[in-house]
DNA sequence: TAGAACAATGAAATCGAAAACACGAGCAAA
DNA sequence: TTTGCTCGTGTTTTCGATTTCATTGTTCTA
């Protein structure tokens, strides 16, 4: 800066002050500056000025991209919500600084705040973190999670309306007259997970109060756990006791539903209906094609950044469900 | 760190080194700094860090999320890919910053790396940003691209065996006794899509010299333009010129040649074989299963990231192909 | 025409860490 | 006993941008 303000014959404060385009700069030496800026390639040193300004600008944003180590990748869902929280940030000129953490403690996420890494964090996925989490908010630590909606939660979320989508899985199974329902996902440890199997099986019971529901549970949300859960599953029964309708915690855990059904020689939806969850891509082009939720990633990435903007400004953010919408394919 | 070191009774540079593990300072004194910073959750500001090091210990990954503004996500494979590439850059330490700029010149990301903002920068994805390479090459800049790999190219590239991968096609076709072939794909722009179709073609007609071999341009890669453009393509054509096998350039593209079949009743692979391009993950869950071309995106990920720490390092990288095989399938 | 108000600019201090350099103590060799 | 070396530590300077605060002219008002 200090070479720019010599060529332009003017003080490196005054160089400073067109770059930002201050008031307090006359057009003339303005543009003189910033032409001569140009033509040196010159670009102001954003560690200079995170220094001195105490804030990054930037946001970190963590997530779990494989569901385990060694898995392929987690379910699209994800990468659809980070690439709209990458935009919603882009659009407030924040930088987006991707962690993968190789340890999960809230004193690791403390130190990436503490040491000026980022101003704030966002979650994209609460998982199992939820105690972490706790610890991070007894802390003055600016953060928001993509994940579960609960009373009592110490910290911002923002997420999708769980019960809500499950109490519509059951509703709509009830009226296709379904005696026999399963709901396959995730431990009640995840959330999200139960939030959706509780209202799934609430909303069916009440409407077919003589229907049985019974639980899968998979370890992680890939393909193949859930393949091998839902296998096991049927191989336990006896074909009586095979149910007609499936709720799958996510479209990836459906595609794994299909296979076994298929493998068994069992028609969708004839024999047994599915619902999946989360409306990827793909469940609208396989075949038959796939009855599922959807829950709208642009406005769930906008919120998130839209929540922690208030918390960097010192303004209390709120946590906030979106709705979840029942989109009704052949499955 | 100020601070800490009148709680240790030491000067700051005594705390610098202690915490940076430096052999100059005794394991006493080490130990007791560590304590104290701890116990006060003290972190070393990263930025005063980068402004004195010079250099930021973070690269830049640019991936275009949408294939075109408003559209869903684009292919899974940049996920994996990305994924991918997150994690070899977390193994060497090394932070990532993920974007999506907004303009789309050699400038921006010049001052990318001239603003210190990043060391490096990865592009995931070469798509019609050629020539801008080209441009940018000309500079120091440190920069690797996941994309085609060609001969007179300046800058260094880590991409799949395109031409192979089209071979491999082709072959396949032939073998199969294919008379009618088709390629559907992107334009000639794009590099990676032009060496898929030329080696697709070659390859083809050396073992049915006597067949023919056509070819549809979409104008993105989603599923949406993908069918319009098949579509408009069975349109114009009479029922004897129908294609016998179809080589999407994506899997994405030949989920929407499967629904397009599907609509005219044409059955997979009786009527038409089919083969698609990345293997994501739901070629192998859909049904008839996808034949397709893999490449490994971990090995990818990681060649990507080497190649750019030996151009920080001031060494000369090296432009390399990953194969690509054909995972055989039903379609 | 003096004095105030103002507009544009410059000098110096600051952010936090790290490297260069300096220094004193302890020890070995001459 | 003196010189010279090593070891641990402290002093000082530096990285580059920004924000006081001070300083010029300049214009306007009484």
């Amino acid at each position: 800066m200090g070479d720019i303000a010599t060529l332009a014959n003017v003080s490196k404060p005054t160089v400073s002050r067109a770059l930002r385009d201050s008031p307090l700069v006359t057009a003339e030496t303005k543009a003189l500056v910033l032409e001569i800026a140009r033509k040196h390639g010159y670009a102001v040193n954003r560690n200079a000025q995170k220094l001195r300004d105490k804030h990054t600008n930037t946001i970190a944003v963590v997530a779990d991209f494989k569901s385990f180590p060694g898995s392929r990748l987690a379910d699209p869902f994800s990468f659809e919500l980070l690439a709209d929280v990458a935009q919603a940030l882009s659009m407030r000129n924040k930088d987006l600084l991707l962690c993968a953490p190789a340890e999960e403690s809230h004193e690791t996420y403390q130190s990436i705040l503490a040491s000026r890494h980022a101003d704030g964090i966002i979650f994209l996925g609460q998982g199992q973190r939820d105690p972490m989490l706790r610890q991070l908010a007894k802390t003055d630590a600016a953060f928001v999670v993509w994940g579960a909606v609960a009373q009592d939660q110490p910290y911002c979320a923002v997420g999708g309306a769980n019960v809500r989508g499950g109490e519509l899985v059951g509703a709509r199974f009830a009226e296709n007259k379904r005696r026999r329902a399963v709901f396959i996902g995730g431990s009640d440890k995840h959330l999200e997970m139960k939030q959706r199997r509780l209202g799934f099986e609430k909303a069916f019971i009440a409407k077919q109060p003589s229907a049985t529901v019974g639980h899968i549970a998979v370890s992680d949300f890939s393909y193949e756990s859930a393949l091998a859960a839902v296998t096991a599953y049927f191989e336990e029964k006896n074909k009586t006791e095979y149910p007609d309708a499936i709720f799958a915690a996510s479209d990836t855990i459906a595609m794994a539903v299909y296979k076994a059904l298929r493998d068994r020689g069992l028609s969708i939806p004839k024999d047994v209906s599915v619902i999946g969850y989360n409306d990827n891509p793909h469940a609208a082009w396989c075949s038959p094609s796939l009855t599922t939720i959807r829950q709208d990633t642009r406005q769930a990435g906008s919120l998130l950044v839209e929540q922690l903007m208030l918390m960097l400004e010192g303004r209390k953010p709120q946590s906030i469900m979106i709705p979840a919408e029942l989109i009704v394919r052949e499955s």
